[in-house]
DNA sequence: GCAAATAGTACAATTTTAGTCCTCTTTACC
DNA sequence: GGTAAAGAGGACTAAAATTGTACTATTTGC
């Protein structure tokens, strides 16, 4: 399915609620009642992209969390990257010997030209756009093109 | 670190293996000993590449499994979604009610265009392309557009 | 009929991921 | 200075997904 994991996407939906007033230092329970997540999943986001400097701590009374930058710096691709690591597609692209002769093995370099591939597409789509409404920037008469055969349930 | 299953991988070194000979029946345990992966490690994958419709099989004594279709005309992409399902990155592409308000939320939208990037990106890069060697089609310059601030270990 | 080979399903073990909790440190405010 | 609010950090448990394997049934060539 290809998918990120699901706090990564809890990190999207919490800076996502901090975008809405980017100045505003939000508490991580003010941010769980709003987003609806619970308090601990909450902080534990919060702390991962504090380490990552996507966004701003601030320790003590009335401290709490703020974005490092503004939403259209900050883009989907570093969210993901800050909670899950390197955007790299395969085992082999890190360590190698799971293909038949790996000094032949052509897909290594192949593999690494698709993640790079991927992480421009998620380079291009910011925070500032993911808190647009959504159909926005409709590239719509673009994704006809694709037409999927392989539907989605 | 938004990979691809382990499965998936071993799916398309034995795909690439089979893209060799395209015409060739090969038996499982061929393959097992062409890639070094497990027999039956090769004949889950096999099974599921052909139910769908990727991969011929020939039942039977000297029986085996082929391509379905050109090298050229499989794509990774097409392996995917094979072998994971559609390609959907978050849970709320499926299903709703992890946001805030879930009639509001501006998220669900745009992260369906990203899956569609994403799958866009997947499909330009076929079988035959990934037997070439490796650095082939150099879209280098155009890669360079995008500077990755966050690096690649 | 027999042997080779895949189909299909079910299962156990491993590994990841999620989610929670507890303790320590920092800071605002009285 | 004391106290309470809030984050930092890490440890731990539980749950889920992934892996890898085994077993039985079916098909086909000779
Ligand atoms: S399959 Fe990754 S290096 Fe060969
Ligand atoms: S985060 Fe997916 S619908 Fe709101």
């Amino acid at each position: 399915m290809l998918r990120i994991s699901k706090l990564t996407d809890y990190a999207i939906v919490v800076t996502a609620a901090m975008a809405g007033d980017p100045k505003r230092i939000f508490s991580a329970a003010e941010l769980s009642s709003e987003t609806h997540l619970e308090p601990p999943t909450v902080a534990k986001v919060l702390k991962m992209l504090t380490r990552s400097d996507l966004v701003q701590s601030f320790r003590g009374a009335s401290g709490g969390y703020r974005l490092a930058r503004t939403p259209a710096d900050i883009t989907v691709a570093q969210l993901i990257v800050a909670m899950e690591g390197p955007i790299g597609m395969t085992q082999c692209s890190v360590h190698q010997g799971l293909c038949s002769t790996e000094a032949v093995c052509a897909l290594r370099g192949h593999w690494q030209q698709i993640s790079r591939a991927v992480h421009a597409a998620l380079s291009e789509m910011t925070l500032l756009d993911m808190t647009r409404p959504t159909i926005t920037h409709t590239l719509v008469p673009e994704l006809k093109l694709h037409n999927q055969t392989t539907e989605s349930p």
